[in-house]
DNA sequence: GATTGTGAAGAGCTTCACAGCT
DNA sequence: AGCTGTGAAGCTCTTCACAATC
């Protein structure tokens, strides 16, 4: 088993900032090493910061060089856990739910669709993203046996606990919430929001608070 | 002028959450008062905490009884500045747009969409969300002319940046960007990233490292 | 008895600065 | 000269604890 070093969350949503950069880097073919100040400037952080967070990955630099883009890369993706895929099922068709899966790359970021669920008759047999759309009381069973660690709630608000707890029980690991509106889980289940609400308000909120420093305005 | 204290960052994060438990129970017509601890717990944060946090914007309570929840909720979003009614314009009508648009209580919130554009001649002129479909070239003048503050930076990472710096000449003051990459700005511009290959990046590595304490799963 | 408001302590994160390596 | 790695300082945020209040 590898080193098990506590990695902060501050760090780990910088990684995944790093990870954006290095990836355009590898796609294009660009420079073979990455200085932690050239880094930096791309995703908007310290050079001194970047050298922490990288060294709290294990990742290593020569002196006068920088980080070799490529092996950062990889080490870089096994630290944040995309060395594995991840098996995810979407739970509400609409409107919400389609944009994810219209996103650039979800396949190839180490994340795999295998199954859809909607409530409404009308949306239930027809295909998105090429899955025939269940009715939820499937979930357990279909979650059971693809054996997905990841639910994707993209029902709405009134739904979204209810849905939770199904797929909770189900077994699954991870919950992705569109609903604006914070779910009560056990500790062993991870969740990140993504609220389009909470967004315009943080936007409301910096516009108006003219913010001398403009670090960090950088959401999820 | 009202008093000009500092709100954290943290705060402000954690403002937003308590506002959408505020609304909910003003709009079920529940309780009149709420104290930190309930409002702690729907929102996941302690008790201190939020005492802190509602201090910071002059909100007060009652001893033994709690605090008032409309008057709380009114407080709360002068606090994030949304007693204003904020114009945005929609720049890439694709999925992603038309998902934001379909978001409940869009317009409810204090946001009002004035106008979209999209680069596709196929596009241009069409109807979304009662707007006819604008061409890029358009932006200059649109923005100017509706007195637009936001704009939602909706299309391809590539075109990201570019369609950035001319909502920002154009007088943009805040942008919200759903494009995975991080933008460079002006400083008095400000933005809010909305990444869902980010959201998943955060949960396959809070799902890898089963976080012992499990606060802050939340998200933007 | 319940709850607020807050100073003080504690924990965590970031920046600084510089020795050491190439 | 350029850059890394890191101890130490500085700063910010959170938790604790309790007197004051209703």
């Amino acid at each position: 088993m590898p080193q098990t070093i506590r990695i902060s969350k501050p760090t780990a949503r910088r990684l995944t900032m790093y990870l954006r950069v290095l990836q355009s880097v590898v796609e294009t073919g660009g420079m073979e090493c990455i200085s932690s100040h050239q880094l930096g400037a791309a995703a908007g952080v310290a050079d001194a910061q970047v050298r922490k967070d990288l060294a709290s990955i294990g990742g290593r630099g020569q002196s006068g060089v920088g980080y070799r883009t490529r092996e950062l890369h990889e080490t870089m993706r096994r630290a944040i856990g995309l060395q594995k895929s991840w098996r995810a099922v979407l739970v509400g068709a609409g409107n919400i739910g389609r944009a994810l899966l219209a996103y650039p790359r979800f396949h190839t970021e180490g994340f795999e669709l295998v199954a859809v669920f909607d409530h409404a008759p009308s949306v239930v047999g027809k295909r998105v993203a090429g899955l025939a759309v269940q009715p939820m009381k499937a979930i357990p069973a279909t979650v059971r046996r693809s054996g997905a660690h990841f639910g994707i709630v993209a029902v709405p608000p009134s739904d979204a606990q209810n849905v939770a707890e199904i797929l909770v029980a189900s077994g699954i690991r991870g919950l992705l919430n569109f609903a604006p509106r914070a779910l009560q889980l056990p500790a062993h289940v991870a969740s990140v929001n993504v609220d389009f609400t909470e967004a315009f308000q943080r936007l409301a909120f910096e516009t108006t608070n003219q913010s001398s420093r403009s670090k960090r305005t950088t959401g999820a």
